[in-house]
DNA sequence: CCCATATCGTATGATAAGCATACAATCGGC
DNA sequence: GCCGATTGTATGCTTATCATACGATATGGG
């Protein structure tokens, strides 16, 4: 008999009102639970997504610029120059102007970078086995094609590109 | 006879390395087209998706705390402050004091902020109509539960109900 | 009734990121 | 050699996230 005198619930379980039937709204939760489960084991090397995919691709692609690696990564030339900036800050990669193209600044890991890829690598191992654990092969298969599909893998444009 | 000098690639065929193979990374370029293609249709009203989704919310639960929101959009107070902070500044939402609980702030929509609220809705119906379109009935089924799945949070709880 | 504890809003500061814009150097085609 | 495109760079603005701290308030135990 306690809060009958309420004129008016004071807070219920909330009415997500649809939201959780938008693509929009599950794609970023569902991001928003794997980053912060990303930043929490890459917390000894310190590494955000974006940071760790950089390293990879200019592991994978020694001498790629700035421009090639903000491409794939569907961001812009000037985003790429503060990420690469603060790599390069910690002295995990180099900038070596191209003989080539001395437009071109040409993207090295150094030592130091190899060194904390290698352990990223192994972390994000453990991390992506998480998640991959979630769902049998088949439906895991289905996922991936399904967020592929989002963005048209072949030709990623990044916005102030036209 | 053109680029046989050349004794690097210069440019752009890069190795994705197995990035496309991870999670994380399709997750995150998918959320990002989505976020592109979101920002753009909402220019005419000037929302985020969280601004969106917080609007939505209220609007939906009149009188429903800054906390209350912020956990089932999966952020902290801090954040929320600010978020509500540029919807109260723009005049979209209201906060009043509770009467049963004098540390909360009950946040209401105003009319300006139910009249935008309505125009997103309109304009989010086609960019999530957009992005349906892509799978099938049952893909997106599949789709939305495997998303689901990656915050599991089947009933999401206000802090005040614990 | 008083007190310990928890909660909510609030403030502050740091960091990451995104986007727009502008500019200089350079390259490539004509 | 000129013109348009590309690259890196710089600057400024906005949103968001996170950590931390503090005051006011609520709640429950004693």
């Amino acid at each position: 008999m306690a809060d009958l005198s309420l004129p008016i619930a004071p807070t219920l379980p909330l009415d997500l009102a649809g939201l959780q039937n938008l693509i929009g709204f599950q794609l970023r939760m569902a991001q928003v639970a794997m980053h912060r489960e990303f930043a929490a084991a890459m917390a000894e090397v310190a590494l955000t997504e974006k940071q760790y995919a950089a390293l990879h691709l200019i592991h994978a692609n020694p001498g790629a610029s700035q421009a090639d690696i903000a491409v794939i990564l569907g961001t812009d030339r000037a985003t790429m120059m503060a990420l690469v900036d603060r790599l390069d800050q910690r002295e995990l990669v180099e900038r070596r102007r191209s003989n080539n193209d001395r437009r071109r600044q040409e993207l090295h890991l150094t030592a130091a970078g190899k060194a904390l890829l290698a352990n990223a690598e192994r972390i994000l191992a453990e991390h992506e086995a998480q998640f991959a654990s979630m769902f049998s092969e088949r439906e895991l298969k289905a996922l991936m094609a399904a967020l592929a599909r989002f963005h048209g893998q072949d030709e990623i444009m990044p916005t102030n590109l036209r």
